[in-house]
DNA sequence: AACTTCGTCAACCGCGAGACC
DNA sequence: AGGTCTCGCGGTTGACGAAGT
């Protein structure tokens, strides 16, 4: 064959699925000539394909030993244990496969075991889940700064009424001598012994920092990884319209 | 019932290695 | 020695049916 009908050829070449007859046409090409030289099949059989995708579709598909249906247990077993030791040699983890085709075992292995990222409809369950969580512990957060409010004002009013009663007291016994300053220290002590004893760590309000109980507290460390990343793919959803999706 | 999203799998693409000239 | 061809491999894409909304 020239050089011209050879491009023009090449420029036929057809893609896509496989017809019956062109299925056809090469098994019987395979059966008289052996496997190999695919790059003679169009040549010899008229077929439009290229010998890649000829061998790819003897190999995938038409061999006569590949095994039909869905992988078992026990392929899987073998599969997980090869992977583990060769990594992604999918020809050679085929080859302790009888039957099974790399292409089989990698559609395989990339449907069911590699860490895929959450499908949208699981990253909307995310979100929403996450955003009723942070809701959520706002609204305690919220309320049990006002809790602590109310304390340390009644504490604060307790003390007052205490300094008051004693500097009356004061002045019963030494009448003309001046009043004293409120014991400050006493005061941040006793406050800071109301906001402790939550162990949830300190929060700032209002300028002035706050402890939160355990309950209440905002994440941080493992938890605000989960978030950050959680965030993460809140933006990533958020700065495109969504139909992108990229795959992985 | 119509539309969207997901899972599966066949097929394609690009690249590297080895054979051959 | 080096250029070309062929084959094989791993990664990726796209079609299509199933499941979900």
């Amino acid at each position: 064959m020239d050089a011209i009908s050879s491009l023009m050829l090449q420029e036929g070449w057809r893609k896509g699925p496989w017809t019956a007859l062109e299925d056809r046409l090469l098994t019987d090409y395979v059966q008289q000539h052996g496997e190999g030289s695919w790059n003679s099949v169009a040549k010899l059989t008229g077929l439009r394909r290229s010998g890649k995708s000829c061998r790819l579709r003897w190999v995938n598909y038409l061999r006569p030993d590949l095994k039909r249906g869905k992988i078992t247990p026990d392929e899987e077993t073998v599969i997980l244990q090869l992977h583990a030791m060769l990594g992604n040699r999918w020809s050679a983890i085929a080859r302790c496969l009888p039957g099974r085709t790399d292409n089989e075992i990698k559609n395989y292995w990339r449907t069911h075991f590699k860490k895929a990222r959450p499908s949208r409809r699981a990253r909307a369950q995310l979100l929403h889940q996450y955003q009723l969580q942070q809701q959520e512990q706002r609204r305690q957060y919220m309320q049990s700064l006002q809790l602590l409010q109310q304390q340390n004002q009644q504490q604060l009013q307790l003390q007052e009424q205490q300094s008051q009663q004693l500097t009356m007291a004061k002045q019963q016994q030494q009448q003309l001598s001046p009043p004293e300053e409120p014991d400050h220290q006493a005061v941040m002590a006793m406050m800071n012994s109301l906001q402790s004893g939550g162990g949830g760590g300190t929060e700032w309000y209002c300028g002035s920092p706050v402890s939160v109980p355990e309950c209440c507290a905002l994440p941080d460390d493992d938890d605000a990884l989960l978030w950050d990343s959680l965030w993460r793919l809140v933006d990533g959803d958020g700065c495109g319209d969504g139909s992108s999706g990229g795959d992985y």
